[in-house]
DNA sequence: CGGATAGTTGACTTGATTCAAGCAGTGTGG
DNA sequence: CCACACTGCTTGAATCAAGTCAACTATCCG
C-alpha cells in the first residue's frame, strides 16, 4: 500500500525505543497500528505521579524512557517502595478495579499510556498481546520473589551491592543504546532516602554503605546522584 | 444426554474443591472436560516434592488441597521460602525455560497437575484460561509485592501476626467448607523453621514471638501444630 | 524406657536504627 | 559577591531488636 491517503497518523511505535522488548513487541504490523491508535505518548517529569494509589484503574502504560517509582501507603502514612519500573516494563492493573500501587517518574521520563478499558477490550481481542503481557508478569512475579529473599535474608551491605548492580543492569538497555555492555557509571534516579525505602533500611544506614563502598575502592562517588562501579565482581561478591 | 455410551472417563473437575475458584473457573462445559483430559489428580504426603528448582519446567498444577512451599537455594546453599501456595493457587512456570523454584507438600495435599507442553498449548488456544491464568499471575504480583512491604519494614512480631491471620484467611475456605467465617483454629502446616524462613527470622525469634503472644493472650497454643486466635483484632493491630 | 527431633528459654553479641550534630551544594536577597 | 538559609547528605554516639550460642524441656516413636 503506497499513500495515496493524505497524511497518515503517526505511528509513534515504529520508532519506539522498547519497540522489541516491551508487551507489543509480537504484534503483526497492522496490529501495532490498531495499538498505536488507542495509545499515547506522555512526557513526565522527575517527580511527577501517573497513578495514584485506590485510585480507579484508569490507566495502564508502558514506560519507554526513564525510571518510575511504584510505591504505597503504609497504616502510618508513610511511603513504602513496592519496586522499580524500567523501559520497557509494564505499568497498572489491568483487569483489576483499582490500582494497588502509586506510580510516579523518578527521573524525567516517557510513557505509552492507554486507557485501562481500551486497553482490556484490546488485549481480550488480541491473544498475542495478552501472552505477551502474562510472560511478561510471570517474570515480574519471579523477580520480585527474588527481591523478597534479598529484604528478607540480607543485610545492608548486601541490599546496597544488589541494588547497584540491577540499577547498571536494567538502566544499561537505554542509556547504553550507543556504547556498548552494562554502564559502569550511573546516574542515580534516587534520592537516599529513596534507596532507604526501596531496601527497607534507614537513610543512614544507606549513607554508610555508601561511604564505606567508596572507601573500600569498589565504588566511586562523583556527586550525589552518581556512582561510579570501580570494581564490578567485588562488588558482586558482596551481594551474594 | 444420558448415558448411553459405555463408561465415559470420570471427570474429576465436576466434583473439584476449587472449580470455582482456580483458573478454570470460567471455561465452558466442553472446555473443562478437554482440560480434565490432559491433567490428571495427584495425591502428596507432607514434604513430598512436586518441583524442583532449576529443573526443566516439565509440569504445572493447581492446588486443591494442602499448602505448598515455594522456595530457592540461596548461593550458600541455605533453603529460603518465596511463598506458599494455597488451594486454588497455581504453581509452576508455564512459557518459562526451567522452574524458578522448588515446590514441596507442607501438609498432605492435592494437586492437579499438567504436563508443561500441554498446558501451554492448551492455554494458548483457548484464551479464556490464558486471561483467568493471567489475572491470577497479576493478583499473586499484587500480593507478593505487599510481603515485600512485611518483609522489608515490618518487626518479628508484626511479621507473625500477619503471617498467621493471612494463614487463617487463606486456609479458611478449604477447611471450613462445612463451617461459616473464618476459622479461629488452625493448624500450622509449617515447623517453627519454616515460618522463620518464610518470615526471615531465626527460629529463636519465632518461638519467643509465639510465647509472648501466648502469655499476652491473643493466642492459644493447644500443640504445636495448632495455633488458636483468641484475639483477632488485637492481633490485626499488632500486624498494622 | 531411651534416643532423637523439635521447640523453648536465657545470656550475650551485633548490626541497624535513632538521635543529634555537622557538612556541602544550591539558591536568594542585600 | 558574599552572607544566609535551605535541603540533602554524612558522620558519630547511644540504644535496641534480632541474631547467636548454649542449655534445657517437651514430644514423638521405636
Amino acid at each position: 500500500m503506497d499513500s495515496t491517503e493524505s497524511e497518515p497518523p503517526v505511528n509513534f511505535c515504529q520508532a519506539c525505543a522498547v519497540r522489541n522488548r516491551a508487551i507489543c513487541a509480537d504484534l503483526l504490523p497492522d496490529e501495532i497500528d490498531l495499538l498505536n491508535r488507542i495509545g499515547r505518548r506522555r512526557r513526565l517529569t522527575a517527580g511527577e505521579q501517573l497513578l495514584w494509589e485506590g485510585d480507579d484503574a484508569i490507566l495502564v502504560a508502558n514506560v519507554i524512557e526513564g525510571v518510575m517509582k511504584l510505591s504505597t501507603q503504609t497504616a502510618d502514612g508513610r511511603e513504602q517502595i513496592l519496586g522499580l519500573a524500567y523501559p520497557s516494563d509494564f505499568l497498572g492493573r489491568p483487569f483489576g478495579q483499582s490500582t494497588p500501587y502509586g506510580v510516579e517518574a523518578l527521573s524525567d521520563a516517557q510513557v505509552c499510556v492507554f486507557q485501562r478499558a481500551d486497553f482490556d477490550r484490546f488485549a481480550r481481542e488480541h491473544p498475542r498481546l495478552e501472552h505477551k503481557l502474562l510472560e511478561r508478569t510471570l517474570t515480574e512475579l519471579d523477580r520480585t520473589r527474588k527481591w523478597m529473599l534479598l529484604l528478607g535474608r540480607m543485610n545492608a551491605e548486601q541490599k546496597l551491592a544488589a541494588f547497584l548492580l540491577e540499577l547498571s543492569e536494567r538502566l544499561a538497555p537505554a542509556t547504553c543504546s550507543i556504547e556498548a555492555g552494562p554502564s559502569d557509571e550511573l546516574e542515580l534516579p534516587l534520592s537516599r532516602q529513596q534507596i532507604a525505602d526501596v531496601l527497607g533500611l534507614t537513610i543512614e544506614t544507606v549513607s554508610r554503605q555508601f561511604s564505606r563502598m567508596k572507601s573500600e575502592g569498589l565504588i566511586d562517588l562523583p556527586s550525589r546522584r552518581e556512582v561510579a562501579i570501580l570494581q564490578r565482581e567485588r562488588l558482586e561478591d558482596r551481594a551474594a
